[in-house]
DNA sequence: GTCATATATTCAAATTGTTGAATAACAAAT
DNA sequence: ATTTGTTATTCAACAATTTGAATATATGAC
């Protein structure tokens, strides 16, 4: 249910359409969220028949009209709720679900090169998701130094932080298990 | 889909039922992918509808009757399909989905003491996790050592090795980001 | 004898997420 | 004029997952 979440935190900074709420879930949320298009619209249409949103018809001229929505009161009390009640959400960063770990231990099916294949690309990825995340976290932190909301810029790098070192101990999973696998290539041939 | 590669794997192993599927998923893929009963009970229909299983009603005396699925030719070159198209999952693997940093991102939201109380609760079960995962980890070495199939004990150990990884670098993230916050309380007063 | 536990399976409803196509207004450039 | 890009939204079908209850046989303990 975390869609909903994630609307109702950004509508609280202030109102937004439906496009633009897609644009900062890709722009900023997309490291540990991402949702379609038409899940936003849907989320938004469901959300504002509870009351937690209103909306209103906005007519332009330069550009197609759009639809801009706003939080409620019902709303802002349903995020509070939410930031009250963290257990579950702690709980569940507990219990990971990776197809990747999936085709790990069922790799001695394959292989070795395969094994060894699917090791190395999964460590280049994780060194090339790392890079890309050290230019958001800096980009991140220039935005919190020149605008003036420390206070929400500090979190959004905590987050971009959590990034640098999941991948950074992704690849070095990976540079272990390449090591280990390695080890036994010399008794056991192919 | 990868429950159903992780059922295909499971029965490539050996014939089993949706009841030893269900215990086997949870003694040991449970720390990377879980499935409710009902989940696997559907999934075993489908593919055995499709050809990847076969199946025999197996008449007990001690205990209620059961069927017995096995992997067909059609299921394990399935398998097979999966286990060489690795690309997929490894992408997603760099696309985590997480509710937990849903909220640290809207944390500023809420006063300091819950933001430091969230990071320390998520700092704790990190730490509760990883011990467990450590024991996990033994318990299949020393598993792989007594029986001899150390070529499958050996894969099985790389994934609770990143479980051991990946709990750990969760407590040290967290402890770095408490730093961080504790760092501005002497300035900023609540 | 009945209560707890292990074995074994099924069903229904609701939620959530994915895929992909379709539509449409306007701007800017060629 | 026509294409390309941005802004802006909607719909339909499907796939996957969760929730939770319900059913049933057998064993062993008290």
């Amino acid at each position: 249910m975390s869609l909903k979440h994630g609307l109702l935190g950004l509508l609280n900074y202030g109102s937004m359409t439906g496009y633009d709420l897609k644009k900062t879930f890709d722009d900023s949320l997309s490291f540990f969220w991402r949702a379609k298009t038409s899940q936003i619209y849907r989320e938004l249409n469901a959300m504002e028949k509870d009351g937690l949103l209103s909306s209103e018809h906005v007519i332009q001229t330069d550009k197609p009209n759009k639809r801009l929505y706003q939080i409620t009161d019902a709303g802002q009390a349903e995020l509070r709720r939410w930031l009250a009640n963290p257990e579950d959400d702690i709980a569940a960063a507990m219990q990971p679900k990776s197809a990747f770990l999936m085709r790990v231990f069922f790799a001695g099916e394959t292989s070795k090169q395969d094994q060894l294949a699917l090791l190395r690309a999964y460590r280049e990825q994780c060194v090339q998701a790392g890079n890309s995340m050290d230019v958001a976290y800096r980009s991140i932190n220039e935005y919190g130094e020149t605008v003036n909301d420390q206070e929400k810029s500090k979190h959004w790098g905590l987050t971009a932080l959590y990034g640098t070192i999941f991948y950074q101990a992704g690849a070095d999973w990976a540079s272990k298990a390449i090591a280990l696998l390695e080890e036994n290539e010399e008794d056991e041939e192919e």
